[in-house]
DNA sequence: TAATAATGTGTGTATTTTACACATTAAACA
DNA sequence: TGTTTAATGTGTAAAATACACACATTATTA
């Protein structure tokens, strides 16, 4: 090895310190998550906002969010924050995207890393005490205070795009459902109509769908059967690439 | 309006100051991004690593990244490494995860939003004159430092993923190329042999190549014809649901 | 008990995917 | 210069999947 690479080898090598020097205050920013929490009901897509706490926002809606701690891991934050708003743990979250745009914070530099949870409203209702909390209908929700909207807008279009591709939207529903309420979820999470036979074959094709042999109760027509969605079988699957289609 | 709710909201109400007050640096946190740069080189996928220069990890490859200042875009600031790694602008680049593990960096908290880029190593061949550089075959990596083994195989998956619904792949070839460079592109990247005709009949059927008839030159057999992806009309197509497959 | 409004099932057609075979062309070599 | 070689370039039949569509069944309600 010739000297020069020597030398430049040795100047390339960190010690902790240094790095921890790096790591000082000057080149710290604030982070904070922002949770898109989605509820079905009445069959509609709904999402959960708060009034904004800031002046410059003043009666606009925003996504729920929090600063992240120095100590809490990044998913553990947003679990925190579903916890604390609806009362609910063991919900699906996943992580989105992170907006870093310089001034997208009004308060100086806050990174935002966003997720996506989908609730059961059934289980939550009791706990939306607090009248500053509201279920909004995803076509009504505009004007968001921060980037919220543009955040919102993604984080429904991933959803959109996931939905199809994974077996999220029961977490949407009550374990036990029927097939009409499947179809309806899909048809407010998609805005589209479907076909209320080929729906139903492609989902008992799949053959993902357990048969409780139960009927529903308490419906003002004949009853449909109840199904649970098989998990376990899904896991467990072969999977298969979906085959090259822009 | 019971008084109790109006000395409820005055207390949500907060201003700027109180804000920034939560954003002082108690509350901040380092912030980096990683790049996981893919490019495609004698029919192999590759991976440009750096070795580690933390003493820690001697010996070790990394992805190549460093701390968001206050003062950049996290997506400036991804480009910037991208630029000086290596001397190209202009290029595919995509965020895809940012992973806060506490303890994920030795130095101490640090947060990093990790990105995907794509590039063409023709045009970036000339720079590659710093020795710790190196292009690594994906299926060689291992044992990367800090969680930057998890960091890869995240963005992989992510890749083969998103190279079946996006016109992506493009970026990573020649402007003017064959489809047999494009199916062994599509064969590296997806680990998978795929039949030579229906491939040709799947790419000819989306109608988004342009015949350039011009020939390949320089080969050791048989010349094919020359394709460049039309991007443009790519861009103005309907697009559809995929339907949904789990 | 009749009307209603939902659930539950089947069939034919069009489209897409898959498997597979042969002719054509340029380079390499005798 | 002609023969071999190794690639490019094209077509077709079968299978699987998606789509459009109609009628019988059942519980509720009036």
């Amino acid at each position: 090895m010739i000297v020069e690479e020597k030398i430049r080898q040795a100047k390339r090598v960190k010690t902790l310190l240094s790095i921890q020097s790096e790591v000082e205050n000057s080149n710290r920013i604030a982070l904070s998550v922002d949770c898109v929490i989605f509820g079905f009901d009445e069959n509609k897509l709904k999402v959960l906002l708060i009034r904004s706490d800031l002046k410059k926002y003043a009666g606009k809606w925003s996504l729920l969010g929090d600063l992240v701690l120095p100590k809490d891991d990044l998913d553990a934050s947003a679990y925190r924050i579903l916890k604390q708003r609806t009362g609910l743990s063991d919900v699906y979250l996943e992580q989105v995207h992170t907006f870093g745009g310089v001034n997208r914070h009004p308060a100086g530099r806050v990174v935002t890393v966003t997720y996506c949870s989908l609730i059961n409203v059934q289980h939550h209702k009791i706990n939306i005490l607090d009248n500053e909390l509201h279920w909004h209908d995803v076509n009504n929700v505009a004007d968001l205070a921060f980037d919220h909207q543009q955040i919102f807008d993604n984080c429904l279009l991933q959803l959109q795009k996931r939905v199809q591709e994974h077996p999220l939207g029961f977490n949407l529903l009550p374990k036990k459902f029927s097939l009409r309420e499947l179809q309806n979820l899909y048809e407010a999470i998609l805005n589209v109509k479907m076909d209320r036979r080929n729906f139903r074959k492609k989902f008992f094709a799949m053959d993902l769908l357990i048969d409780l042999d139960e009927m529903e109760q308490d419906v003002p027509h004949r009853p449909g059967k109840l199904y649970k969605f098989n998990y376990e079988k899904f896991e467990n699957r072969p999977k298969k690439w979906s085959g090259i289609d822009f």
